[in-house]
DNA sequence: AATGTTGTGTACCATTTGGTATGAAAAATA
DNA sequence: TATTTTTCATACCAAATGGTACACAACATT
């Protein structure tokens, strides 16, 4: 249960990783969805048995949630990163470009599984598609608040709504997931940012 | 087999109307997706047994082609109408504003199929989900010939690529399907579709 | 009324699904 | 070395999966 990496652990020590074992879980889930990844296609591509993967993480559906916890936190995502930039149009910026280039790259499945993991699905899966939907919005959330401190700033123009650009972006980024989901390469989805972008208070339309 | 409706039909009539069944067929693939959906799922949505299913359709792949089939060629779709519009203005608009408006509609489920049927899934839906994408990249391509009759017909700049446009305004629909999916409302989604719309050539933004 | 043709309903098929019981194996502690 | 604690591997479970065999029912034709 516990998975801190305490001094002394007591009784037999697991054979795998856990890190590794979720990554590997992750992927499984990104490529076929909740629905479509079966228990043997988990724990084959995790390398362990079934008693090995319910003993660590629960069940099905909680080897899910905390997949995409793992996907969240992992370093190559472009979201956080994106927060941080100086002004909101930068922000904007870094963030559908980050996407195009982190949701076409074909090291990993394409497309975002925050999205593509639960759309639509059988009723067994309606519990992690409401997590989704959760996460969706979080995101969404923090965009706003971003673009709310960017008008504190003076960065953004006072009469623009931050719910509704915040929305906008999660839009064209969701857009952009299915594009590479579909097979859309990184130049293709940088064109498509770069159109959005040109709507963008205080970028390059302006 | 034949469903053309022959003036006298031979052997046993068929009970149900295919017409209708497809249609209940088509809303459990739309909220469940292929894999989600099970065969018992259909039947009882469908109002018929496996072996008539079966007989009709031929399997759980080729109902879910034919299903798809119907949802395009339904009378409430907004892309074809879309398409018919004077300018390539009115063209994007009509498009973004037809989506926002139907993939909210709570009179069947949110989003739209062809996006949300197949997107990560096993390899048993393997070939229906390289089916939606042929028809999504089918839309997409319909989308650029109007944009390059446009520009024949001086309605949009010359310099403007009728490709990537087309492609934006793809990936933008995609996105609202997702937003819609997650439960964004009609007014949400609208506000989104303008501000999308504010950097179409030729738009408000100019 | 008999025949030929097609659809329907039940009952079934092998396989796979998510999930477990159980005993052996590996470590720390005593 | 004996005990305790935990993990691992095999073998298993009931239920559900996509798909069918088969007997019967309903119609048009003869």
């Amino acid at each position: 249960m516990s998975t801190a990496n305490c001094a002394t652990a007591i009784g037999r020590p697991r054979a795998f990783d856990v890190q590794v074992a979720l990554e590997k879980a992750l992927e499984v889930f990104w490529e076929k969805g909740f629905d479509g990844a079966s228990l043997s296609d988990l724990t084959s591509a995790m390398g362990i048995n079934k008693p090995s993967m319910y003993s660590a993480f629960g069940n099905k559906e909680q080897l899910f949630l905390k997949a995409i916890e793992f996907y969240k936190d992992r370093p190559c995502g472009f979201f956080k990163p994106a927060l941080g930039q100086p002004t909101a149009y930068k922000v904007a910026e870094s963030m559908l470009l980050g996407a195009a280039k982190s949701m076409a790259d074909n090291s990993h499945p394409q497309g975002c599984v925050m999205i593509q993991g639960a759309l639509s699905c059988s009723e067994a899966a309606a519990g992690v598609k409401e997590e989704l939907i959760k996460h969706r919005q979080q995101s969404e959330e923090q965009l706003k608040d971003r673009f709310e401190l960017a008008k504190a700033q003076g960065d953004l123009p006072e009469n623009v709504d931050a719910c509704n650009l915040a929305r906008y972006l999660n839009t064209v980024m969701q857009g952009i997931s299915i594009q590479a989901s579909s097979g859309a390469t990184e130049e293709q989805l940088i064109d498509v940012a770069n159109l959005a972008l040109a709507s963008f208070p205080g970028g390059k339309g302006q």
